[in-house]
DNA sequence: CGCGTGTTGCAAACGATTTGCAATTAAAAA
DNA sequence: TTTTTAATTGCAAATCGTTTGCAACACGCG
């Protein structure tokens, strides 16, 4: 019985060290791109895009198309969750150690501003909409949107 | 005080020349194509893409970039709803009579079945939520994704 | 019927993302 | 350390969903 959504968040960070660990152990290699990369979701405490990834990278670190595969394999790793705000990128924010990642965020509208949320979906609710429905391994995507104290004019 | 997430679901259709009694009210023609399209919407009980929209149009009833330009009025109008699911494209819903629309969707991860659902984000929490932040007119974005019945080999 | 404004088709433009391929390189093997 | 091998990269082209410019067109009203 394995909870869902325990997210004690902000998520204790994992050493650079023990994120490299994890790509060797797959036979994955340690490159430069991939490296500058991690040190960069590392540094964020909220989802980037591709494009707001490569501009943090030390300049022309590498290609963007390297950026897209490597968060596309820090994905298939589960070291990255993916998210998707109001615009049309996606965005990618590290998984805490142990964390399994899931948890939510509160977007201003106007300046595009994030808050990491603590809540969650109520988990008796989702079981019981699984159930209804006969669904299996449901679960969700949320995120909260609004106005942030700053925009408020 | 508007409740936001009142939907006794599946909302009672409207009928059609409600629907384009609106598009007249705002001074908008009732076109080949835009009726054709709220046949569409009409007549189907969850979101549908751009594409799926024309697919399901009368052979030829209009072009693509129409239906895009048509569902971006709706919208605006606030007729249809925007919804977002796993893969890249937009799915719009007819809004019932009266209904604001808001309410959310369990999608099959391996089939793309979609069923409506009726719970909502608990209000009292993203009141807690839009007060701890600071924000404003907070509201959320919520989907749920699993296995269907059928898909479950 | 005839005008004026909203609409449409079509093709080109766009932004995000993916992909083919030849050149490069980290890491394992020798 | 050198060799070997498979993973990775850069670059450009391709894809996909969506938007837009523009000239031709057609509702809705008189
Ligand atoms: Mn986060
Ligand atoms: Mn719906
Ligand atoms: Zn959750
Ligand atoms: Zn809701």
């Amino acid at each position: 019985m394995k909870k869902i959504c325990a997210h004690p968040h902000p998520p204790r960070r994992e050493k650079i060290s023990d994120l490299t660990g994890r790509l060797r152990r797959e036979s994955r290699k340690i490159t430069g791109p991939r490296a500058a990369i991690l040190e960069i979701l590392h540094a964020h405490p909220h989802p980037l895009t591709n494009r707001e990834i490569l501009s943090a990278l030390p300049k022309s670190s590498c290609d963007l198309a390297t950026v897209y595969r490597s968060l596309h394999l820090l994905e298939k790793m589960g070291m990255v969750k993916r998210y998707h705000f109001h615009d049309g990128a996606a965005r990618f924010e590290l998984v805490g150690a142990g964390d399994n990642g899931h948890h939510h965020h509160l977007v201003c509208v106007n300046c595009a501003g994030v808050v990491e949320i603590a809540e969650c979906f109520p988990e008796e609710i989702e079981k019981k909409i699984a159930r209804t429905n006969g669904f299996k391994n449901v679960t969700h995507k949320l995120e909260f949107f609004g106005t942030c104290p700053k925009c408020q004019a």
